[in-house]
DNA sequence: AATACCGGCGAGT
DNA sequence: TCATACTCGCCGGTATT
C-alpha cells in the first residue's frame, strides 16, 4: 500500500563551510572562524563566505566585507580567518550525499549542504520511523566525517526545510501534518523560504507580518502586487501547500565570476576573462552537456548587476567559441554602457544533452506553406 | 494567442 | 566602513510565429 501521508526530509549541515575548517583543525572549535572569498585585489578584499556560531554571535556573519569582520574581531585574538577551500568541502559534501542518496525513495541534494530526501516507503507513511531514520542519518554524518547536521520532516519539502531551520544547529524537528498551520501562521512572514527583505517590507505595507494573514490574504491582491504565479503563490506557501516532488534536477546554467583587477569600461581583461571560458567549457563536457546560449555578466562599480546574452543557431561546449562569443557581447556591452564595471563573469544556459556534434534544430519546414504557393 | 528570448531583480547557500 | 562566487526562479517587455 502507498502511504496516505509524504514523508519528507530536509537536512542542513551546520555552518557548514567553516564546520569544515573544524573538523580539518579542531583547535578552531571554541574560536570564531571566518571562511573568506579573497577578491584579490589588495591585502583583504573579499567577503565572509560563511563563519561558525562563535564568530556569528559576535556579528560577524555571511556576505559582509572581510575588512569589516576583521574590524570587528580586532580585539579577539582567537579569530581565525581563512581563505575557502572549496574542493575539500566538497569532498566531505560528496562523502555525505553518497550516504543520505542511499537512505531515500528519491532524493534532491539542493547545495554543497543541503538535501531533500523522500521517505514515504521506506517508513511507510510513519513519522515516528522517520524520526528514528533522521536520528541515523545524523549519527552516520557524524561518524563518517565528523559533522553536525540539521534535520526536519514533515509532509512538503516547504516545511521540512523551515522545520530544519527552526532546529538548527545539530537539531531536529517534526512537523506533523495537523500540526503545519498552527507551525506556520504566527511566524514572521521572513521565515518563509523566498521571502528576502524586498518581498517583506513590500508585504508590509499590505500591513502582513505573519504569515497567517498571507494566508488569509486577498488572492488577486497579492496577484496584482507580485505577478500572476508569484502573489498565489506566496499564498499557498503561507498555507503550507507545497506539492512540488523530490526529483534529482538537471542543472539548467553555468557561470563564472572574477572580481577584475582593475576597474574598467571597455574589455581590456581579456586574460582574466579567458579562464573563465575554459573552465565552464570543461565543466559542460564533464556533464556531457552543450549549451545553446552565451551571456556575461558585469557588476558595475556601483554594484549593480547587467548582462546580455545571445542564443547560438547550435549549441557548444567549446571554450574558444564561448569565449569568442563573450568577447563580443561585452565589446557591445561596452559602447552602449559608458560604466565602469568591478567584477566580469561568462554564463551558459540551455544547456541540453550530449557533448557529441548533433544539429538539435529542426529541419526547415519546406513542406508546410500552403498549397496555393504551387499554384 | 502562444511561445521564445532578453535583461532585471530577488533570494538562497 | 566594503561589498565573493555561484545557482535558481520569476517578472515584464518585446519579438516571433
Amino acid at each position: 500500500m502507498k502511504p496516505a501521508n509524504r514523508v519528507i526530509l530536509a537536512l542542513d549541515l551546520d555552518y557548514f563551510y567553516a564546520q569544515c575548517e573544524e573538523v580539518k583543525n579542531p583547535a578552531f572549535k571554541r574560536k570564531p572562524v571566518v571562511v573568506c572569498v579573497y577578491s584579490g585585489r589588495t591585502e583583504d578584499s573579499g567577503a565572509v563566505s560563511t563563519s561558525n556560531y562563535e564568530a556569528r554571535k559576535l556579528g560577524v556573519k555571511a556576505g559582509i566585507p572581510i575588512a569589516f569582520a576583521k574590524r570587528t574581531l580586532k580585539d579577539n585574538p582567537d579569530a581565525v580567518f581563512l581563505p575557502m577551500d572549496k574542493e575539500y568541502y566538497q569532498l566531505i559534501s560528496d562523502k555525505i550525499m553518497e550516504i543520505l542518496r542511499s537512505k531515500a525513495d528519491t532524493f534532491e541534494q539542493v547545495s554543497i549542504d543541503e538535501a531533500y530526501l523522500d521517505v514515504s516507503n521506506s517508513c511507510d507513511g510513519n513519522y515516528a520511523r522517520s524520526l528514528e531514520l533522521a536520528r541515523s542519518l545524523k549519527a552516520a554524518i557524524l561518524s563518517s566525517v565528523g559533522l553536525t547536521s540539521s534535520v526536519g520532516i514533515s509532509n512538503s519539502k516547504l516545511i521540512a526545510k523551515m522545520a530544519a531551520d527552526e532546529s538548527k544547529p545539530d537539531g531536529m524537528l517534526l512537523v506533523e501534518p495537523e500540526k503545519v498551520k498552527e507551525f506556520l501562521e504566527n511566524k514572521p512572514i521572513g521565515k518563509l523560504p523566498g521571502i528576502g527583505p524586498k518581498t517583506e517590507e513590500k508585504l508590509a505595507s499590505l500591513n502582513i507580518t505573519k504569515l497567517g494573514e498571507l494566508a488569509n490574504f486577498d488572492r488577486d491582491q497579492l496577484a496584482r502586487v507580485f505577478g500572476r504565479n508569484l502573489g498565489p503563490g506566496l499564498k499557498l506557501s503561507a498555507q503550507g501547500v507545497d506539492n512540488s516532488p523530490v526529483e534529482e534536477k538537471e542543472p539548467e546554467q553555468l557561470s563564472r565570476i572574477i572580481t577584475l583587477k582593475h576597474d574598467s569600461n571597455a574589455l581590456n581583461f581579456k586574460d582574466e576573462l579567458e579562464p573563465l571560458a575554459k573552465d565552464i567549457a570543461s565543466r559542460l563536457s564533464e556533464l556531457k552537456k552543450r549549451a545553446s546560449s552565451v551571456g556575461i555578466i558585469a557588476i558595475t562599480t556601483a554594484l549593480k548587476a547587467k548582462s546580455r546574452a545571445r542564443t547560438l543557431e547550435q549549441a557548444t561546449d567549446s571554450a574558444e567559441l564561448i569565449f569568442k562569443e563573450a568577447c563580443e557581447l561585452f565589446d557591445s556591452f561596452f559602447r552602449e554602457e559608458k560604466k565602469e564595471i568591478r567584477r566580469a563573469g561568462i554564463k551558459v544556459s540551455s544547456l541540453e544533452e550530449g557533448s557529441k556534434k548533433r544539429n538539435v534544430l529542426p529541419d526547415p519546414d519546406i513542406g508546410s506553406g500552403s498549397l496555393m504557393d504551387y499554384v
